[in-house]
DNA sequence: GCGACAG
DNA sequence: ATCTTGTCGC
């Protein structure tokens, strides 16, 4: 027989709606879903906010801490913050991180006085092997326009980078560029910036890079790992 | 078989 | 991700 191992099922979610719950449908999901990521920028008026997205966690992992932070497009002011505290129910497997924390951003957005314009979400969009990072997922879950910024790479390649902020390389993978390797801060280790919904790979690079400051972080995924991680603001 | 592997 | 102080460099 070639199903001796008892697979494990763990607990679905309405965000992860056509899920099984098993780590093989999750698979079969994301390839499903890759196919419904929009990779172009829809015309409209200029953005009026921008939302951050960032997980943590409590209690050695037991607890999963989502945070939103709502922020002014141009100013990068923020305007409004959501915390969310639920049990963790998944283990973090690596491409499938969407699956364990999809859920809890999701109930954030939620709680969010306003929907964002664009929301930045701490981790990959496209450039991910199957090309569903968890900030494509939330875009195809959600309908909203999405960029996956990350702090390191999944997978694929990239030539050398400069040390200028704003240097940028393309990153690729099996022959496709999926995101950019980008330079924010001197001295500092490159964001991996990709689309994540209804962004174009250039737009997703602007945006970033307009919505940088004095930190290696854009703004509104700054604030929403400040207040994920339960740390402060510092003192300036 | 071996190494890599977002958060 | 998280456990954790000081320290080196731009």
């Amino acid at each position: 027989m070639g199903c001796s191992p008892p697979m494990k099922r763990y607990e679905t979610h309405p965000a992860l709606a056509g899920w099984d719950g098993t780590i093989r449908d999750a698979r079969r999901l994301q390839v499903d879903l890759a196919a419904r990521v929009a990779l172009e920028t829809p015309p409209g008026p200029a953005l009026r906010t921008l939302a951050g997205f960032d997980v943590g966690f409590e209690d050695g992992g037991s607890i999963t801490r989502a945070a939103a932070v709502l922020l002014d497009a141009d100013s990068l002011q923020p305007l409004a913050e959501a915390l969310v505290r639920v049990p963790t129910r998944m283990p973090y497997v690596p491409g499938l991180l969407s699956f364990r924390e999809l859920p809890a951003l999701v109930e954030a957005l939620g709680r969010l006085p306003a929907v964002p314009d664009l929301a930045f979400v701490d981790g990959h969009g496209i450039a991910h092997p199957r090309r569903l990072g968890i900030a494509a997922h939330f875009g195809v879950a959600t309908g909203l326009p999405c960029i996956g910024v990350a702090k390191s790479i999944l997978c694929g390649d990239h030539g050398p980078l400069r040390d200028e902020p704003g240097a940028h390389v393309p990153l690729e993978h099996e022959g496709e560029q999926i995101g950019w390797v980008l330079r924010s801060k001197r001295a500092c280790r490159p964001l991996v910036v990709s689309p994540g919904h209804r962004v174009s790979m250039r737009d997703a690079l602007d945006r970033v890079v307009r919505a940088l400051t004095r930190y290696r972080l854009p703004e509104p995924t700054r604030l929403a790992d400040r207040l994920a991680s339960r740390r402060a603001a510092t003192a300036d």
